[in-house]
DNA sequence: GTGAAAGCGCTAACAG
DNA sequence: CTGTTAGCGCTTTCAC
């Protein structure tokens, strides 16, 4: 099989707790066994087992990330930050896709715990979520942090975006440019991410004693396919609104197929406005109103505190909150208001 | 602490491999036992130490994926689909990206090894990747697959998809619409996926009787950015191609923000293609003529080619290659040659 | 059928 | 400064 601490001990002469010392930089070792133990050891090709170290230590140096969907460009570059900068702490991060199913979040859980990781970081939990919950309950020392959402009760870490905020500036840079009747693209009903910018919303609208009809509320998956299905719904309605403002740029995106596919120019006949920043977002024709989280940062600080709590439990917990920065780009402008809609 | 196998002997009044016994379902037990001990289990909320399991068995149930980044689409699928097939197998991945850099790369495997996972996807290998041939030299039978790609003078199993053949059809498909002058954009000069669709792009061409001049194939980063910077050199160029081929739809992408900002029209005046069939790629206008891969049953064929291997190690490689499908959109047409360009 | 005991590879007292 | 030893939680012979 592999080298082990025994073979290495061997060959240089001396007891594996002197092997393990000059490893790991631990108790006094004298410069001439240090010099031998590391020649072995190079020379062996010897890799230690982390297995063991994890069984001795109770320590995996591995965190477990839930999400809902890697595919989904947030979180791929959420996830990338929070490896990155695990990997800088010297964990190493399991990637796991809920898919937003609560049970497959569940058997996830319960597989982390398994598999002895040293905490968790939720990103994104449905303000429901019966896991986190349980997981708390269960053990309230066990690390955990909440990104981009919190579930009602329960008391974590947490880092968070005011979604709410972009969300109210974007409708007010709407307002401001003369729309008064809107469309309300959103995901799954009960995600944090859209009641959170459905919040803002109304605060805006209400500000300017504006309302928002109820039926121009659309809720759906956070798939391109859904943008364009509700757009398109909203698009054909009676009071069809002159500026819709999506829960994501994705959704954006469906939103002007739907435009597109009836006629419609941006921003002359329709504004639209996203959410995320992605990458594409400048690519578009015209480029898409925005807002942009600080998503590094977010992975970042998420990592800094589940590793801070596992390498020094701390009695409190702690919550960090980003603003998100609204972009104004091409998608948005004062509203012209004299097409027709072929029905 | 949690508690062990140790708690539930004590508990049931049995011995503890006893309780191992019914947990695995491994030897006779006694239904009798086999309930008393399933009921403390239950009583207790034992889960197992996989660690122990791991160290004892020398088999933890992991496998590693090294991609370059998970940020690009492609490579979000393809995670996901390895994912929900190592789940499905009972087998949870690490994820590694590695951003093409090669002591990055490295430090990920040995880092894998110390951990000791049980295989290795390695998705679009460099073709002169160092570590997997350091891999393969120094233990011959640990189980690894190449996905998208080949190192040379190494022998692994291998997934691996015709690019030449999506590049050539490509390729063909825009001489007979009529173009002559052709600009091809790609990403890192030794990646395969420059390599290949090159190849196929020079086939076509000599097939045609036309040619490539060199100057017309740019090489860069894959991000959207260096699809526009290549694209731009390309369009000011003295004799700039009525067509650019990307080797990604990003890449492509890019080049449609080149057309756009000096004034070009798609695919009038300039034909593009992409590579990947991206969601984003139906969403552009015009829709992305592109090229599109089994990505999900690429990742599901990998990873069964590492399980079975992990499970039954195999004397014999195997290879399994996927052929591309072309989807020709609105960004390719009959050029119509008569632009002129701002300089 | 069930129990006792020997490790898997490593760390961490405790002696010397 | 260095060696001995006792586990970490589990699987797996080998006896009974």
């Amino acid at each position: 099989m592999s080298v082990t601490i025994y073979d290495v001990a061997k060959k240089a002469g001396v007891a594996i707790s002197t092997v393990s010392r000059v490893l790991n930089n631990t108790g006094y070792v004298s410069e001439k066994t240090r010099k031998r133990v590391m020649g072995v050891v190079e020379e062996l090709n010897y890799e230690k087992n982390m297995l063991a170290v994890a069984l001795m230590k109770k320590q995996t140096k591995t965190i477990g990330l839930i999400i809902p969907d890697i595919t989904n460009h947030f979180y791929a570059d959420l996830t990338r930050a929070v490896e990155d900068e695990g990997n800088r702490h010297g964990f190493n991060v399991i990637l796991c896709n809920t898919d937003n199913d609560m049970e497959k979040e569940a058997s996830y859980v319960s597989f982390l715990l398994q598999k002895n990781i040293d905490g968790i970081i939720f990103a994104s939990p449905k303000k429901d979520d019966p896991n986190i919950k349980a997981l708390c309950d269960k053990n309230p020392q066990f690390p955990i942090v909440q990104l981009g959402g919190e579930v009602e009760g329960v008391n974590t870490d947490k880092v968070l975006v005011e979604n709410s905020q972009g969300a109210y500036d974007l409708t007010k840079h709407l307002i401001e440019l003369g729309h008064e009747s809107f469309g309300v693209v959103l995901g799954h009903r009960n995600s944090l991410a859209s009641k959170d910018r459905l919040d803002g919303i109304n605060i805006a609208i209400n500000e300017a004693n504006l309302r928002l009809v109820k039926q121009n509320i659309l809720y759906g998956d956070f798939k391109m396919q859904d943008g364009l299905k509700s757009a398109l719904q909203l698009l054909k309605s009676k009071n069809r609104p002159t500026a819709i403002i999506a829960a994501t740029d994705l959704l954006a995106i469906g939103c002007y197929q739907a435009a597109k596919s009836i006629g419609l120019s941006i921003p002359d006949d329709l504004s639209i406005t996203g959410f995320d920043d992605i990458e594409i977002a400048q690519a578009v024709e015209p480029a898409l109103t925005t807002v942009t989280s600080p998503i590094e940062q977010l992975g970042v600080r998420a990592v800094e505190m589940v590793v801070s709590t596992i390498e020094k439990p701390k009695a409190y917990k702690e919550k960090t909150v980003y603003q998100p920065t609204m972009v104004i780009r091409g998608s948005t402008g004062t509203p012209v208001n004299n097409y027709t809609v072929s029905s």
